[in-house]
RNA sequence: GACCCUAUCGUCCAGUGGCCUAGGACAUCGCCCUUUCACGGCGAGAACACGGGUUCGAAUCCCGUUAGGGUCGCCA
């Protein structure tokens, strides 16, 4: 039996979690599910002066509300920690002493510990770029000379990236590195530096970059790059997952809606593409909309909750049910929700003024006043009743049904849009609706 | 500058020599459904970067050009 999977996602705490951190991590976590491996969380924070907290907190808050769990890494523990490389020390340091003691560092005349490149030829398969092979002699620095020995250790004794980085996944036998394209120029010297600290070096799999709609580099200030975004709009994770892992991946048949579980029994590199992707924000929203409208309705409420008690709205889950199952299909985003519901849990409703001007149109108030009486005698208060006693009295009134919906719909909710009309009145229930049908006439009278 | 990666509709993908007069999705534009707004349905426009090869045959293979991206840091 081969030795069991383990791949890590690797941040930087220095800014916000970017969609493309987050896809990597999603692709690390997908293929250690799949295969039974174990994902860790490492925290390369060797750059004192440029992480935060709060860059700290957004990875974790990013990677929770994705879904995407780690088995080892800060918070939950494991065997190969600290799993902060800031708490590393000691273990950077041993492995730096063996690359000195066999002359393979040294430190510079700056004070900086160098790692002496070999600068020779190398390949290795990459499982989504295929086989490379590179000629490190012809490696130049940008001025033309030869490319410098790779710094490892800093003169103010701060660790460099590329060494740390190798070191850890040494220590925590990283069997799979799957990161980003930027990397794949980096990775001649990584190998170089795992043979020079007599290990093997892991398999590759460097996946595309994510660039803006119009190809320029995604920066944090681009819409759609942080995370954090995502979870304050109101999408569902589910859809972001999703849609993020449709951004150089692909399972090759025609499939656009793929569940987690999907998206882990699917997954694998030879779906990942080469060519660097582009962030198109407009596909993620119309996903997103696709999971709000056919997810279960258990879900969405769990979902809509924070967003509901946001605006200040109050209602247990049996209230607040039958109202989200009708705009469950129409809004977009989780964050209109107050605004597509508020008018259920007050009767002080304000009354847009395009509302308003529908109210104030003459016979409105009289054709309310008739729907009023006629529902008040309403046998049973249900949407095909409601409906039809509406058309029948249109009928007897010989106009048309909008007559009567439109002074319906705006005397109850106080917009002109909203969820199917007799739906909306079977949920508002006849007391309400009567009482708000003549609010609505005494507050528009002439 | 050197080296590396990439190149199909505006965008995400399918396509691994003949099934391609290139398929799906988002977006756009029509029409239908609906007397709200959406959803949904139907349809339209829209692409193989360019130039050489190889082959009976190329979006698919090779070379070059161009373009985009990346790396070459005492950032990660």
């Amino acid at each position: 039996m081969s030795s069991k999977i383990r791949v890590r996602f690797a941040p930087s705490p220095t800014g916000y979690l970017h969609v493309g951190g987050a896809r990597t991590a999603l692709f690390n976590w997908l293929y250690a599910r799949r295969h039974g491996g174990t994902f860790v969380l490492r925290i390369e924070d060797t750059d004192a002066a440029r992480n935060t907290e709060q860059a700290m907190q957004a990875i974790f808050d990013g990677m929770r509300w994705l879904g995407l769990d780690w088995d080892e890494g800060p918070e939950v523990g494991g065997d190969c920690g600290p799993y902060y490389q800031s708490q590393r020390g000691a273990i950077y340091e041993r492995h730096a002493q063996k690359l000195i003691d066999t002359g393979k560092a040294y430190t510079d005349d700056a004070g900086a510990l160098r790692f002496r490149l070999p600068r020779l030829p190398l390949t290795f398969d990459d499982l989504v770029c295929g086989h490379m092979e590179i000629d490190r002699s012809k490696s130049q620095s940008r001025d033309g000379s030869p490319e410098a020995d790779m710094t490892i250790r800093r003169a103010d004794g701060g660790w460099i990236f590329h060494f740390v980085n190798v070191v850890d996944d040494i220590e925590m036998a990283i069997t799979h590195v799957v990161r980003g394209e930027d990397h794949l120029s980096n990775t001649p010297k990584h190998i170089e530096l795992f043979a020079a600290l007599g290990a093997p070096p892991p398999a590759y799999a460097h996946i595309p970059l994510i660039l803006n709609k119009d190809g320029s580099k995604m920066s944090k200030r681009d819409q759609g790059a942080a995370v954090g975004s995502y979870i304050d709009g109101g999408y569902a994770p589910e859809a972001v997952v999703n849609y993020i892992a449709l951004l150089g991946w692909s399972p090759k048949d025609d499939s656009e809606k793929l569940s987690i579980e999907e998206l882990t029994a699917r997954f694998d590199f030879a779906g990942v593409n080469r060519k660097g992707a582009h962030f198109d924000l407009e596909k993620c929203n119309w996903l997103n909309a696709q999971y709000l409208m056919h997810m279960p309705m258990e879900r969405y409420v769990a979902l809509a909750r924070p967003w509901i008690a946001k605006a200040g709205i109050t209602a247990d889950d049996a209230a607040l049910t039958p109202v989200l199952a009708l705009v469950k299909e129409k809004a977009k985003f989780l964050t209109e929700l107050p605004e597509w519901i508020g008018f259920f849990f007050t009767e002080d409703y304000p009354f847009l003024p395009d509302a308003e001007e529908k109210l104030r149109k003459p016979g409105a108030l009289d054709r309310l006043a008739q729907l009023a009486d006629a529902y008040r005698e309403i046998a049973a208060w249900d949407a095909a009743a409601l409906e039809a006693k509406l058309k029948e009295l249109a009928t007897t009134h010989a106009v048309k049904a909008a007559e009567f919906v439109h002074p319906a719909r705006t005397a109850v909710s106080g917009k002109t849009v909203g969820p199917s009309l007799y739906h909306m009145l079977e949920v508002l229930g006849r007391e309400r609706v009567l009482s708000r049908m003549a609010r609505a006439q005494s507050t528009f009278a002439p």
